[in-house]
Formats: structure tokens, C-alpha cells, sequence
RNA sequence: GGAGGCAUAGCUCAGCUGGUUAGAGCGCAUGCUUCACACGCAUGAGGUCACAGGUUCGAGUCCUGUUGUCUCCACCA
């Protein structure tokens, strides 16, 4: 049982081999167990192509230590693990790769031979992150991993895309919506990040249809869409044009005659009062056009090129498009003027090349009737946000969406499940793939070539990975799960989706809580990213001072929401603790005997300190259980970091060597159990936070059971309450810090020992910590004296509230100094004295504050007052000399 | 244009539903080869809790306003 252990605490040699132990141990797994409570977690999928960040650090630490709290309650505790397919993501970099290595673009391959370049692309890296995961202790249950294109997820996919179609939920329209020409696809508004960016305001001048040399000036943005123009719009109220509405002008280059339209939407304020309308690639134009009925004139291809209805221009990129026209236009003497514009510009999310707007037949779901309910169950709080200022992030999207653009033009993905007849024209959309046309029984059908939003499955991921549409079991006892954990950026994108797809299809909130993290910044508060080249490498963090530090360092010293910076010495600050822990442990076994039995010894045979440790400690874990079940991660381990470091090493340690190093067997067998008791108390605490070393150091002390992740999370227990103690121990720990304080302001060195004379009013409580501040407070001879010493030459006094210490340090002691010093503690203790009574003699205060906090103050005073006499008292007595 | 966060020690941040003489880590100063640990021990310095009002017996904590700063949403061509 007891092992040689290093001084220094060795993660890399301890991590694997703790990981596999539980792995093969099946702790991860959990299975329906109707004598249970589930608990369950479902991960939010990291991309298939994805590496290791630390953003899903902080994701797994979170939901790891919620898994192992819960687990050590008692729960049955689930977390589903997973990986997400990633459109755009993972086509793009498979492209990349085919590109530079073969020279070939998917279409050279064609639809099907690149989606198995895709799957082999999955099945040889799609594992990494897997692994990785692994490294950061995470006690996922494996067996259960999913992939949002397995066959389950894609059965899912099928059924609530074919039901919501037949609900009428789902169609197909044209509309304008975000097109990006790089990766050629639509996206949905969610997947648009608008960047302010410097532009001009181009001036063009349109002529007036008869009426030679007049004009109408428009102002734009994107002078390149002027060949798609059918109309100019004015306000129906503006002065200035009102003999304009109805007449045409004459579209420059293009030579339309575009008649001029009066509409609301036109603000009199902006540029000149006169837009031209494109509603082919704007979504106001579009709307003013429907009410107009002006012409829809698309006049970009899909990947941003002016396409054969732009005439001379066809052919050219919309930027140099743009430069010809303006410079066209110059020539012309149509270019009115440029002015500087500030504006912000849509930009895509995966490559951030600029979004076009662009007509287009796509597929949507129409967001309203969903969002109704998932508006309703928020405010009734059947699912609730925290920190809760989140639940108006949310609000605020839901009561404002637009229909979801769902259909990508892409290949990797789940592929929309209609087929259109070629005969007919009936489009055809089941649950099973389709060979004629539902309507006419053609065979000339062919499949929608459009894939869905990576969202769509992922926003069923709750549901999907139990086990859904099937009935399961699982799906019965673990769904709805308990917690999402993730970060406030995918709040709209992913959160939001799945709380609408639980209620549709499985008539529940698939949550009840959603647990929200910051981002991980770097130590300048910038975002970590590829670009800026500021990452930090997680597992190199892990390699360098172990995951236990790693996990602490995202747990510790922030709140829930708020973002963090990711500082390399808070690691290695935990790193020091994990070491701190580990040496403490290393004194506890190497004072273990080989009868050594991990049990609370009989409260008769507790001494004073073992009564302090053990009350404080379950203080300790009442307190650390309720910020646990509050989600308040930090503030939980900001404690039980203090009570190890603090009290059970600084303290409790040294207060156990006299007895340990003594020869009374008994005192010192009592010692050594309140020491292991203690020790596998605070392990339980902290396993959840650092998996690894107090799985370790478990496994070496004596213990019940087979592992530390499945033992009992400790409770609170009203018999090892001791109060009267804890404060008397307190005492005599006061005493130490003042004469330790004392000893140093004169800089004596602890090698200096000398004799301690004690006079307290409860001589007990010091008779008793003869021994502590013998070897604390470097004493060689203590003496309790039964009355206060009648000369004080050469003698140091010190002072706490209920004892008064002497030293005679002879020489070493300077009165003038001494009295000084008194003068000094007196001043500052009047002080606050006079604050507290100018409290307790305010009436209001007296009459309406709570009995407890009056009679706080009152013994506050009392304390302070007791402090004051004794000072009176040595102040007099040093006088004399 | 709308919404929200943040502003506390030199730095980075905790501080729950108002009651501590305001805390931690790092950094700093001084001392220590104390038989678990120098990835350590001991002791200390350092804060008018952004500013101005208000509510209250009592405000870092609640309300209003101001300033600075960051973010999200909407988007005017």
C-alpha cells in the first residue's frame, strides 16, 4: 500500500494510465437503471476536421466536472460524446487537399467518388479529436459516440425534414439570401458576421426619359449591381421629386428604361433621397419590387462573376466589374461624385470573404410558428439560462427571425430529400428515397442536388444521438438531459434550434439548464486564432504541466459568461498546487503504518485540532455542494483550493507533527487517521476538477471501493460540527501569527528559539496548544502563568484579544520601540472600536438590522475591547521600565 | 439604431440573494538548507471597490445618470 513516491509530482507518468484504468473500468458508460436519477450531458459535436482549442478545454472541463459531481452524487451519470460533419468546414479543407496534392477540383471527381474522398478523410482524421478529447480527462461515454451523418443521425434528419415539409413548415422559394461566392454556396443569417469596413458612396446619374439633360442622382454602395437595376424609388413625401414618380429613366450602360417608383422604405435623410433598385441583389429592392412589380434582373453568377445579362461586363469579377463601370460612368459625365463611407459589410463566417445578396431558389423553414414555443417555454422557465442575462440574447433572436435558409450548395451533407419530376414537375419528398414521382409515376425524377445546413442536425443532436425517431429506451430515460454546456457565440446558431426541434418533435425542452462559458482570449484579451497566430496549444499546456492544470486554470478565478485570458502562469500555479497536494499526501503515507485504516477516529479520542480540521471541513463541503449545484464552478474550487492549501497543509499538517513525532502511540494513530480521513475527503472534492492526481493519489491511500470517480461525494454531517473548538483553535493560531509577526519585525530568526510565558483568561485553551506554539511559534519552554508578570524588562509582549504572549528576548528588545509599536495597534484598534459603537448606539440600526448581525457587531466590539485593555495594560507595564 | 457585459491591489481576476477592518493567483519586499513540498515556508507592503446622485440602520454589492471600454443584434441604398 505504501509506495516510494517522487518529490515531484509527474503527470505525464500518471495521466494515461489513470485514463485507461477508467476506460476499461466502464465507468464512463451509463445504461437505463430505473434505480437511478439520470444525469445527462450531450456534448456539443466539435467539427470532424476540427484540432484541439481551447475553447473545448473549457467546454470538456465544464461538462467533465459537472459528469464526475453528478456521478459521485449517485446519478447516473451520461455524457454523449460525439463529432459533427461540418459542411462547409470539412468540404473545403478535403478540396484543399485534393487541389495541392492532385491537382483536381471536386468536380473533376464528381458528386460521388469526392464524398468518399470525404468519408475516407473522416475515417482516417475524423478520430484525432477525439483522442484528444481523451488528454483532457473527459469521461465520455465512448461506446456511445455519434456523428451527425450516421445512420441514426441521418434517419433523424430525414424524418423531422420530411414532417415539418408535410407540416408546411418547410419550402422552397425564391428568395434573397446571403450568397458566398468563394464557397459558393447560400447560408443562412446566422452564418453572416457583418464587418465595418471603409467604402465610397457612388453618385450616379440616371437620365430622365424625355427630358433632355435632367437627371436623377441614386447614391450606392455597390455600383456593380446597377446593371441588375429595374427601378429607382423615392419617398412618396419627399418634395424635391414629386413630379418624378411615374416618369422612367434611362439605365446607363445598359440603356433599361427603369420607371421611378414612389416607396416608404426610402429614407429623405440619406444619401439624395433617390435609391436604385436591384431587388435581384437586395432584400429591401426585393421587397419594394414585389410591392412595384418591378423586374428581377439577376445579374451575378454563383460565384460572384457578372454573368451573360451584364453585356460588355460579363465575365468580370464583381470588383473589377465594379472599377470598369465607375470608370464607364466617369467618362460618361455620369459620375456625380465619391464620398468616403463607412458601412458595415456581410461577411461569410467560414471564409470571410464579402456575402452577396442574391436571389435564389432555396429551401426554408419557417421560423414563426416554431419560435412561438420556444419563446413560451423559456419565459416559463422550463429552460433556463445561466447566468440568466442570456435568456434576452436569446429572446431577442427568436422574436426576431426571419425563415431559415437550410439548403447549401454543397456535396458533403444530408442531402435534401426531394426529387423532381421532369414530367410533371411534382416535387417529391419521403422518408424514403424515391424511384417515380409520387403524383404522375414518372421515372424521370431526379434528387434536389442541395445538401442541409450542418445545423439542421445539429439542432437534433439532443434527441438524435438517444436513439430518435425510433422509441428507445434511452430516449425514454435520458431524455430531456439536464445541461448545456457551451459558448455564448453559438447561443443563435445552435442552443436556440435545438430548444425549437425539442419541443416540435419530442414535445419537451431538451434542457432544463444551459450553462454558458466566455471565450478563451489570449493574455492580451484577443481572440485566439489561426490568422493572428496566438493560440495556445491545449495539450501542450497538458505535456508541459498536466491536464489537472490545465483544467484548474479554466475553472479557476473566472464566472460563468465572462470571458477569460488564458495566462501560462496560472498553470503553472496549478501545476504547483497539484504538487502542493501531492507532497502532502506524499507526509500523510509516509507516516502511515501498516495497519493503517482510512476511519474516523471516536470523537473522544479528537484533540482540539482534529476537531478544527474536520469542522472545517464540513463547512467546507456544504458550502462547496451548494456552489456545485449552482453551477458556481469557481467560486466551489476556489475553496476547496484554500482549505487544502491553507488549512489542511499549512495548518493542520504542522499542528500534526508533534504528535507524530512523538512517542504516545495512540495520540499519534489518532493523528494519522483524522489525517487520512481528511486527505480523502478533500479528494472527492477536487476529483471532479483534477481528475487524475486525486485518482492517484486515491488509489495509495486507504480506501473502500475501486476508484475515486465512483466513490461518494462527501456530505455534510451535523455531528462533526464543532464550533466551541474551531474558535479556541483559532485562539491559539492567532497567537502564533502575532508572535510570529512579532519575531519578524525584529528579525529573529526562527533558528532563535526561546521561552513563551502565556496569560489568557481561559488558560485551557493554550495549555492545550502548549505543543502548537512550542514548534509554530519557536518556542523552546512554554509556561502558562496564573498572573501577569510583574517585570517586563527585556521582555516582548504580544498581544491578541483573549491571551497576552511575553518573550524574553533580552537585548533584542528596544522599549522605545516596543511602546511605539502599542501606541501604533492602539490608534488603529480605537479606531475601529469607535466605528462599531457609533453602530450599536444608531437606534435604527439596533431596532432593524437581523438579532445576528447586531449581536456580530457586538462581539465585534467586545473582542476589540478585550484587545484594547490588554494593550492599556502592557503599554503601563513597559512605562515602568 | 437597439441590447448587454465590464470598470475592485502593479497585472489578471473572484466577491452568491446588501451586513468581513474588501480577497486570490502572479508580481514585489524581507527572512528561512524548519525531518511532505524551494513547483516550498514565514512575515509584510499595496485598494477613497470608475465618477455623481439616490434607496437603506447599513452599498463593492440595489436604482438612476455620466464617462471609458468590449461584445452581440439590426442595418440606410
Amino acid at each position: 500500500m505504501i509506495r516510494e513516491l517522487p518529490k515531484v509530482y509527474e503527470p505525464q507518468k500518471v495521466e494515461n494510465r489513470i485514463y485507461e484504468m477508467w476506460e476499461k473500468g466502464g465507468y464512463f458508460h451509463a445504461e437505463k437503471d430505473v434505480s437511478k436519477k439520470p444525469f445527462t450531458i450531450v456534448m456539443p459535436p466539435p467539427n470532424v476536421t476540427g484540432q484541439l482549442h481551447m475553447g473545448h478545454a473549457m467546454d470538456a472541463t465544464l461538462q467533465d466536472t459537472l459528469i464526475r459531481f453528478k456521478r459521485m452524487q449517485g446519478y447516473n451519470a451520461l455524457w454523449v460524446p460525439g463529432t459533427d460533419h461540418a459542411g462547409i468546414a470539412t468540404q473545403i479543407k478535403v478540396e484543399e487537399e485534393l487541389r495541392t496534392k492532385e491537382g483536381l477540383s471536386r468536380h473533376d471527381l464528381g458528386r460521388e467518388k469526392f464524398l468518399d474522398r470525404v468519408w475516407d478523410w473522416k475515417h482516417k482524421y475524423g478520430n484525432r479529436i477525439v483522442e484528444q478529447q481523451k488528454k483532457l480527462g473527459a469521461s465520455c461515454d465512448w461506446d456511445r459516440a455519434r456523428f451527425t451523418m450516421d445512420e441514426g443521425c441521418s434517419k433523424a434528419v430525414r424524418e423531422v425534414f420530411v414532417s415539418l415539409y408535410e407540416k408546411g413548415l418547410i419550402y422552397k422559394g425564391s428568395r434573397i439570401v446571403n450568397w458566398c461566392p468563394h464557397c459558393v454556396t447560400a447560408l443562412s443569417d446566422a452564418e453572416v458576421e457583418y464587418v465595418d469596413k471603409p467604402g465610397n458612396l457612388w453618385h450616379l446619374k440616371y437620365p430622365i426619359v424625355g427630358e433632355e439633360g435632367r437627371y436623377v442622382i441614386v447614391a450606392t454602395t455597390r455600383p456593380e449591381t446597377m446593371l441588375g437595376d429595374t427601378g429607382v424609388a423615392v419617398n412618396p413625401n419627399d418634395p424635391r421629386y414629386q413630379d418624378l414618380i411615374g416618369k422612367k429613366c434611362l439605365l446607363p450602360l445598359v440603356d433599361r428604361e427603369i420607371p421611378i417608383v414612389a416607396d416608404e422604405y426610402v429614407d429623405l435623410e440619406f444619401g439624395t433621397g433617390c435609391v436604385k433598385m436591384t431587388p435581384a441583389h437586395d432584400p429591401n429592392d426585393f421587397e419594394v419590387g414585389l410591392r412595384h412589380n418591378l423586374e428581377t434582373i439577376r445579374v451575378l453568377d454563383d460565384s460572384g462573376k457578372v454573368n451573360e445579362l451584364g453585356g460588355k461586363y460579363c465575365g468580370m469579377d464583381r470588383y473589377d466589374a465594379r472599377k470598369a463601370i465607375i470608370a464607364d460612368l466617369d467618362s460618361l459625365g455620369l459620375l456625380e461624385k465619391i464620398e468616403e463611407h463607412q458601412h458595415n459589410v456581410g461577411t461569410c463566417y467560414r471564409c470571410s470573404n464579402d456575402v452577396e445578396p442574391i436571389i435564389s431558389a432555396q429551401w426554408f423553414v419557417k421560423m414563426k410558428p416554431l419560435a412561438e414555443e420556444a419563446i413560451r417555454s423559456v419565459k416559463d422557465g422550463e429552460t433556463k439560462f445561466v447566468p440568466e442575462r442570456f435568456t434576452k440574447n436569446y429572446m431577442n433572436w427568436m422574436e426576431n427571425l426571419h425563415d431559415w435558409c437550410i439548403s447549401r450548395q454543397l456535396w458533403w451533407g444530408h442531402q435534401i430529400p426531394v426529387w423532381y419530376c421532369a414530367d410533371c414537375g411534382h416535387m417529391t419528398c419521403t422518408r424514403e428515397d424515391a424511384t417515380v414521382c409520387e403524383k404522375c409515376g414518372s421515372t424521370h425524377i431526379e434528387r434536389d442536388p442541395d445538401v442541409l445546413d450542418t445545423w439542421f442536425s445539429s439542432a437534433l443532436w439532443p434527441f438524435s444521438t438517444l436513439g430518435w425517431p425510433e422509441a428507445t429506451d434511452d430516449l425514454d430515460y435520458f431524455y430531456p438531459t439536464d445541461v448545456l454546456v457551451t459558448g455564448y457565440d453559438i447561443i443563435t446558431f445552435w442552443v436556440s434550434r435545438m430548444i425549437v426541434s425539442g419541443l416540435e418533435h419530442m414535445k419537451k425542452a431538451p434542457f432544463h439548464t444551459v450553462l454558458i462559458h466566455g471565450l478563451v482570449r489570449d493574455d492580451k484579451g484577443r481572440k485566439m486564432s489561426k490568422s493572428l497566430g496566438n493560440g495556445i496549444d491545449p495539450l501542450e499546456m497538458i505535456e508541459k504541466f498536466g491536464c489537472d492544470a490545465l483544467r484548474m486554470n479554466m475553472v479557476t478565478g473566472n464566472s460563468p459568461g465572462n470571458d477569460m485570458r488564458f495566462y501560462v502562469e496560472r498553470c503553472e500555479a496549478m501545476r504547483n498546487f497539484a504538487n502542493k497536494l501531492w507532497n502532502a499526501s506524499r507526509y500523510v503515507m509516509m507516516n502511515l503504518e501498516e495497519r493503517a485504516v482510512n476511519k474516523l477516529p471516536e470523537t473522544k479520542d479528537l484533540e482540539i485540532a482534529d476537531k478544527w480540521v474536520l469542522s472545517k471541513l464540513n463547512t467546507l463541503i456544504a458550502e462547496v455542494t451548494e456552489n456545485m449545484d449552482k453551477y458556481e464552478l469557481g467560486v466551489a474550487i476556489q475553496k476547496i483550493y484554500d482549505y487544502i492549501w491553507d488549512t489542511y497543509c499549512d495548518w493542520y499538517i504542522e499542528l500534526t507533527k508533534s504528535r507524530l513525532y512523538a512517542d504516545d502511540a495512540q495520540r499519534k494513530q489518532t493523528a494519522i487517521q483524522v489525517l487520512v480521513y481528511v486527505l480523502d475527503q478533500v479528494l472527492r472534492l477536487l476529483h471532479p476538477f483534477m481528475p487524475f492526481i486525486t485518482e492517484e493519489i486515491w488509489q495509495s491511500i486507504p480506501h473502500e471501493g475501486d476508484a475515486l470517480i465512483v466513490a461518494q461525494w462527501p456530505v455534510y454531517q451535523r455531528e462533526l460540527a464543532f464550533t466551541a473548538e474551531e474558535n479556541q483553535m483559532e485562539s491559539v493560531m492567532n497567537a502564533i501569527r502575532a508572535i510570529r509577526n512579532r519575531r519578524t519585525e525584529m528579525n529573529v530568526p526562527p533558528s532563535k528559539k526561546a521561552a513563551l510565558y502565556v496569560y489568557a483568561s481561559n488558560a485551557q485553551i493554550f495549555k492545550e496548544g502548549e505543543g502548537f506554539l512550542q514548534r509554530l511559534a519557536y518556542a523552546d519552554v512554554v509556561s502558562i502563568l496564573s498572573a501577569e508578570p510583574e517585570n517586563l524588562e527585556g521582555m516582548v509582549t504580544v498581544t491578541t484579544p483573549d491571551a497576552k504572549l511575553y518573550i524574553p528576548l533580552g537585548q533584542l528588545v528596544d522599549v522605545e520601540k516596543e511602546l511605539a509599536r502599542i501606541e501604533k495597534e492602539l490608534e488603529s484598534n480605537r479606531k475601529f472600536l469607535a466605528s462599531l459603537e457609533a453602530k450599536l448606539s444608531n437606534e435604527k440600526f439596533v431596532s432593524r438590522a437581523p438579532e445576528a448581525v447586531v449581536n456580530a457587531e457586538r462581539e465585534k466590539a467586545q473582542k476589540t475591547r478585550d484587545l484594547i485593555a490588554q494593550l492599556e495594560q502592557s503599554e503601563k507595564a513597559m512605562r515602568k521600565l
